[in-house]
Formats: C-alpha cells, structure tokens, sequence
DNA sequence: TTGTAAATTGTGTGCGTACACACGATGTTT
DNA sequence: AAACATCGTGTGTACGCACACAATTTACAA
C-alpha cells in the first residue's frame, strides 16, 4: 500500500528529462528552459516527492560549525546541566559532520555575552545556538546574524521578537501557576506565603517576575482564602543573607516557600533543615544534586523540572534539522511542566540516561 | 580535535587490502585468509571505525517489515494512543524503507491474541512489537520469535523472562506509590480510601494489583495515621456496576479514590461529578479526552500519565535502531511517572504535538 | 547560410557501504 | 595431466542525491 518513495531519477524519466534538469528545478538554480520546468512540475504537483535524506547529507558530504553560545557552566549548577546536553548533541551529531564549538559567557556580566558573541560570529558558523540572557545584547547578536543569513535558535529564555528558527523553553507564567497550584494543595486554612527570589543579580529576574506573577494571579481566583504572599529578593553572597532568611523562618504563619531559581531552591532547603522546619511547604525548581537530597529528605516537597538538558540538547537538535535537512523546527516547543515528587524522582532520574 | 571518521576504504587501504575484504571482516561472514583478518583486526583495534550510518542504509536498499501485535484500538481509548504512536511512528520511518504492519487483536480474547501472533508470523516479518496482555500466549509466541531469530520488543507490559530487544513502559509498583503519595497529600487526618479496578476482563489486571500493591506499600510506612484501604473490582458493563459505585460514594468516611486504569478513571469522574463530590479526592491515570475534561472541572485531581502514545512510538524506535542501525536499544525504557494536574495540563497537550 | 556565444540539458563522479561477481591460486578428482 | 570445485580476494555496481562539467540545442549576428 505505501508506495515506494519517489527519486529524482523516476521523476526524471516521468517528466522526460534528464535527472539533472530535475535536480535544478528542485533547487530552483535557474538554468532551466520553461517547457521543461512546467513538465517537472506538473510530475512534483502530482507525487510528491521526498527526497531521501541519507542520501542527501551524504552526497553533500558538507561540515556544518554550530556555535553554542552558553552561560559557564562553572558559575551555576543549572547551567551544568545545559552544558551537559551540548555535550550530548555533540556526540549524537558527530557522525553527521557536524561540531558545535561551545562559548562560555559569565552569566552576571553582560560585556561577557557581547564578547563571545563576537567571537562566535568571526568564526562564521553555520548557525547557533544561544540561551539569550541579556535583552539588549541579545538583540544587538540576532540583528548582525540575521543580516549575515546565520539561523539562530534560542533556549531557556524566549525573545519575542527575535526571528529565530526556533524557542525551546517552557512557559515561565504557568510555571508559577502551578506552583501555586502545589503550594494551595491541601492548604486550605490561609496564613503567609513566601516567593523567594534567590539570585546573585537581580537583574536578570525577567524571567522570575514572570514565575512570581503566575504565583501570585493563581491565588487572585481562589479568593474565598486569604494568602498574604509577600515576595524576597535575596542575594546569596551578601552578609546579610543569612539574617534575612532566618527573620523570613521565624514567623509563625508562614505555610510554605516558592523559589523561583534552581539554585536557590538548594540553598532554602539547606536552611530549611538545619531550622527543622518541616511543615513549611517548600516548592523549587530542577533536578540539581543537592535539591534532589532535600526532595528526598522532604524539606523540599515539590520540585518543577525545567529539563535543561533537554532544552539544550534539543536546540541544537531543531537547528540542525533546519541546516542540514531543511526540516521545519517548530517556532515555538514549549516543554511540559513537569512536576517531580518523592515518588517519582527516581522514575525521572532513571529516564534521563536514554 | 574530531577526527573525521574513518571510512572502510581507509582501513583497507591501512591494512593492504581491499574494501571488500574489511567488508567481510567487519560483518565476519567467512572466507578471508587468516593474515588478512588479522590484519584488518590490527587497523580496526587502533582507530575505532564507525560506520557511517547514512551510506549503510543507502546501500543496504532493503525494505524491512515490522508486525506490530497490539490490542484493537476500538476497543478501548486507551489503546488508541497506543495506536496513533504506531501510526506516527510508521511516517518517521517510511522514508527508511520501514513498513509497520499492526495486527490488531481483541483485548479480551486469549485466543484472538494466539491468532492475529500467527497471522503476524506467517508473513514472515524483519521485527515484532507487542504488548504482551496475555502471558501465556505471549510466552509461546517468543518462542517461536527466538526460534526463528525475529527481533521483538514489548511495551506497557513486562515479562522479564522473554529475551526481547527492549521493554518500553513504567514501573507499576512506584506508579502505585506515587498515587498515594498525591492521595496523602495535606490529608493527614485518616480515613478511607478506595482502590478501584474498572476493567471488563478482571483477568489481565495483572498490572492492576502491582499498582495497588505499590499504594498500600506507601501507607505501611506512614503509619502514624489510620488509613482504611479497601479494594473494589468492577465490571462498567455489569448490571450492578452503578448501585456498588453509588454505595461506596454514600460512605461519609471516603476520602478519596484511586483508580488503576485509564477507561475506568474517566467512568468514576463521571458518576462521581453527578453527585457533586468535589471533596474526595480523584486520582487516576492517563490522558483520555474525557479525563480532561474531569481534570479541568476540578473532579479529577490527579491524573498520572502512562503515555502510552510515545510507549509505541519508542517501541517501534527501539526495534528499527536494532534492526536497521544495529544499535543497541536500552533493555529496559523505563517512563518517567508523569504528574498532571489543572495547572501544568496544557503545557502537556502542547508538547505533545512534537 | 554560417559562426559563435548563450542557454539549456545530459552525463559522470563521489559520498560510504553492501553485495554480487570475477579472477587467480590452490587443491582434488578422473 | 587435464578438468574442475574451493577458497581467498579484488573489482564493480547500485543506493539517491548534489554538483561539476561536457554536450547539446537555441538564438542571434555576420
């Protein structure tokens, strides 16, 4: 029943012309007498033809450079885990020809992206791939490639207006729906609730607004109950840290604790636990080592799994089907909000190798 | 730094021989002189040859077959997902020269399972994928399999003992733990819970009873507090089906519901939204339009996703990198137990396009 | 009508592999 | 010793496509 795929060689001898007249209508390389363009085409409406992907890359036995332009993953355990699915896509398209040379920016210094985004650029690579961390940098980037034909896929965090192949991210206003969400679950009574932002610049909190804005609109519709939400923003690094954390500890109202970063979620649980404060619902974000340690001690209670690995794995997967193959990416591949739990931790963790 | 990959002409030439002599050495299908084959050997040891999997299926023009033994997708909603993955997965692959020919059996039929494997056999296919209801019949039919030297694969249900490629699917017990850890969930103050089994065939409810031993397991270790568990099987097209149902609602005690299978979750939201019992808890499996709609009108709280759509799909995955690619599939594909609520739902149905 | 440039079209090769076949060198049989 | 099977090995071709280049046709001027 499914017939053979059609080659060029069938649809040649259809449209009775040579296989590479076909060839330059395919490609619309010009070069090509009228007549014969309309019988190719009349053969094309009529059977749709694919071309045979295989053969293709391995007859244009070309080598693609992807740039990867990422924050250090030395610098925050989170972006370990991009890195990590670089690194993974690295060795899944080796085969093909492909490299994907790695550009690590300093996620708190701007001048830093807009370094190695040049540098990215001197190189002249095929395409890439970056998790757009600063606004305006960014849009200074995505301007020069668009102007220089680059594809460009962006992860993590979406920019709107950039004409990207492709977002991989998820969506950050849901997200803290759903943390509210899990923070309401069972919590009926009302009383105090904490969004913590915990990051060593602020700056960069576009993304965690959005998070806190879901939080917040989740409990606008549950108006029967009365949450105070009062929100933080707290520098890990600074003296005061500790103190201000502990002062947050010591109100007897408080029913639970969002976090907005992955990070941060580890360092809340760690001073979660040292106080023995276990009826303090706390809810974080990723699958980081120390987090997964608290999940499983039960400080933590949720975790929201932001993938990523996946993300990064995926982007250079999406850029790469639009180099190599022509492939369509989807503009926008939103991940699913993933919630992890005691019971389900391991089933993730398992999962994750393949 | 990546060396380009060595090709068998490079290590003919290295070894001084021909290609076709590495050829046969790399499939070992005989008739080369000792020296030669050691030779080769030599070559190959040192520089880790990997084919180029592009040119191999290129020239290995062959057309391979794969039966896919599933049940009828008619039959039972659940079962249709299954279906579509099959389906999506026949696209992915056609163009490999892949065809997927499903034999559809009847879900509670031994005999038609014994019978559509027969059909399946008789054509003499390059791959199986099944899930494996019924144990018995299944057993037999890989006997033959491995007699005949057909690859096969199972998903959604396991059996150890068979020496397939792979198994696709979600452990049964931690699903069973993970639906009482959503059931406890801020209700710490005792009281019943009901398992429920909604299966025509109580038969294959072989899996059903590892998901409820996983439940009951969960509460042994909390026992502070007294939970009363008790276990109904039900069969929806029983006569008495709604006045045992209608029973166990009218017991003021019940405190939530656990139901073991995807058509069955979506029968109890349904009676139980006609008696307006918000207040127990709904927990129950999968993605069934009509579980949605329970979930999205607050009387499912918990739906735990099987996916059974990708379990085909990888299935079939699984099957033709092990055939065609001769890569290795994991023994053991494991699902990550998925936790869907109101909030993170549409962030599922979105990704799921993809 | 030629000649010549331009436009068009056909052919060939390579990509890396699989596989059929051909060839020579043995060894075996009559 | 001639005829013949057997075995090891090399050669050639095909897979479907891209691309270069040769071959052909067409257009237009002399």
């Amino acid at each position: 029943m499914i017939k053979k795929n059609i080659t060029i060689k069938d649809i040649a001898r259809l449209a009775g012309v040579s296989p590479g007249t076909v060839d330059r209508v395919l490609h619309n390389r010009g070069r090509v007498a009228e007549d014969s363009m309309l019988k190719v085409m009349k053969v094309l409406g009529e059977f749709d033809y694919k071309p045979n992907l295989m053969a293709r890359s391995l007859a244009s036995n070309n080598k693609y450079r992807i740039a990867a332009l990422i924050p250090d993953p030395d610098l925050d355990p989170y972006w370990e885990e991009s890195n990590e699915g670089i690194l993974q896509a690295q060795l899944e398209w080796a085969h093909y020809g492909i490299t994907i040379e790695p550009y690590l920016f300093d996620l708190y210094n701007k001048d830093s992206y807009k370094d190695k985004a040049q540098d990215a650029l001197l190189t002249n690579p095929d395409g890439i791939v970056t998790a757009p961390i600063f606004y305006d940098e960014a849009l200074r980037l995505f301007d020069q490639l668009e102007k220089s034909n680059i594809p460009y896929v962006l992860f993590n965090t979406n920019i709107p207006e950039a004409k990207s192949v492709s977002f991989i991210g998820q969506d950050l206003y849901h997200s803290g729906q759903l943390g509210a969400e899990l923070m309401y679950l069972g919590q009926h009574l009302g009383g105090k609730l904490a969004v913590l932002h915990i990051d060593e610049d602020i700056h960069n909190s576009l993304h965690l607004v959005e998070k806190e804005r879901g939080f917040r609109e989740y409990f606008k519709d549950k108006n029967k109950i009365t949450f105070e939400i009062n929100e933080f923003s707290l520098n890990p690094k600074a003296s005061t840290f500790k103190a201000q954390f502990n002062s947050l500890l010591n109100d007897s109202q408080l029913r639970g604790i969002f976090v907005s970063t992955s990070k941060g979620t580890s360092v809340a649980a760690s001073l979660l636990e040292k106080h023995g404060k276990k009826d303090i619902r706390l809810i974080g974000y990723d699958l980081l080592d120390d987090s997964l340690k608290y999940l499983r001690s039960g400080t933590i209670d949720f975790l929201i799994n932001q993938n990523p690995k996946r993300q990064a794995f995926l982007s250079i997967s999406h850029l790469v089907n639009h180099i190599m193959f022509k492939k369509k990416a989807p503009d926008l591949d939103l991940f699913p909000l993933e919630i992890i739990t005691q019971q389900n931790l391991e089933s993730y963790l398992a999962s994750e190798i393949h």
